[in-house]
DNA sequence: GCGGGAATCAAACAAGTGTTTGATTGAATC
DNA sequence: GATTCAATCAAACACTTGTTTGATTCCCGC
């Protein structure tokens, strides 16, 4: 392969700056785990930044491709939609099977920002939101002011973003045992239940499980 | 004052850890702007990292200090509890008139968790869980399992700690001015509506401002 | 077979890291 | 006034950091 080097660094050091952040991720660690020279990254990247830069642009990329939005058709009902939706986000965030560093990267650059997080909005959190929001256009009462269509999102948004983001919480506070038992279908279920009935809506039967 | 080097080594230390975090935040640094020696935290505290544990206690003991959760009569009804309780999350969060950095450290801390996450949920986020269940207990019908009254909880805490992790997504996605739109009221009055309604209960009337 | 450019390598660079030392201060105690 | 002990200080410690250099290898096109 040719950029063999250049892919194997961008992947280790996409894991180690998921891990540890930027500034506690050491080159030196990076190469030596990734089999290459020290210089390597200056060689093909730059620098240190450079290369940061470059795994959380290609976290984005992969993380959009690997569990791409489903396409929503029109004529789907719109608490389904939000099933989906809501399902999709939990699929992308707790499925074990892909390298995981890449939505743990997104959401520690969107936690602590750095100038690769407009980007991360730009591209990929702001088509999501976009999405959700074509949705909930149908949900709720068509003069409901912008400002609380935005918290409604947020509260939906909220509620599955803390799953991943709070993990060691919830671990301490229900358990281990009780965590493994959570799973993408139940969480998908509860806050899809728990937000339609906010919004005075049934979930629809043929999507619970 | 006898320990004023420490307590101001204390606070500063707190506002750079919160700020960068543990690694990324530098001894010299914090000496610096605390206008003490290099050598005064091996002397008063050790090393690096318990100095950062003694800071994440402060921040813990300080936190619950300034804005200690409002005792809740057992004969106030669960919803208007419930407000209460959700209101003194918010008031905790962004209240801006107190130092900033000790729920910063925390949330950093539960985020990312080093030793001192498991007594920050002993100690701290273990009381408030207990208080919410209580509420929750009078909402939720009685023969509902365990694990769907935790995830209710976290529906609800959730949705709040939203608002503090992801304010840079907030701020990008619906605009500076939006975002200072967004008052302690505002925000406590939706996130408390909305729960309610998924619950099949209503907001009282009298805490609706 | 041979030049030439891309890629890799060991080694060293200067700067910054946490930590430690040993002397110096200052105020309370006898 | 002498002693004592905690607190502070400048200086150096050994080590790691990101970065750079210059030589070496490799492989492709001529």
């Amino acid at each position: 392969m040719l950029d063999d080097t250049k892919r194997r660094l961008l992947n280790t050091a996409g894991q180690i700056f998921a891990d540890k952040g930027f500034e506690a991720a050491s080159i030196r660690e990076i190469c030596q785990q990734a089999e290459a020279n020290i210089a390597a990254v200056h060689y093909h990247f730059g620098d240190k930044k450079q290369l940061y830069v470059a795994t959380v642009r290609l976290a984005q990329c992969a993380q959009s491709d690997e569990i791409p939005f489903p396409e929503l058709p029109a004529d789907m009902p719109a608490a389904q939609r939000l099933r989906t939706f809501v399902g999709t986000m939990f699929e992308r965030m707790l499925s074990a099977d892909r390298p995981k560093w890449h939505l743990q990267l997104m959401l520690r650059e969107l936690s602590y920002p750095t100038e690769a997080c407009e980007a991360i909005v730009h591209d990929y959190i702001r088509p999501m939101a976009d999405s959700l929001r074509t949705i909930l256009a149908e949900l709720l009462p068509g003069d409901m002011p912008e400002p609380e269509r935005w918290q409604v999102g947020f509260s939906i948004v909220g509620q599955v973003l803390f799953y991943y983001v709070h993990q060691p919480i919830i671990r301490l506070l229900i358990g281990d045992e009780a965590y493994r038992n959570l799973t993408v279908d139940t969480l998908a279920d509860h806050v899809t239940r728990f937000s339609l009935a906010a919004l005075g809506q049934r979930m629809p039967q043929e999507v619970a499980s």
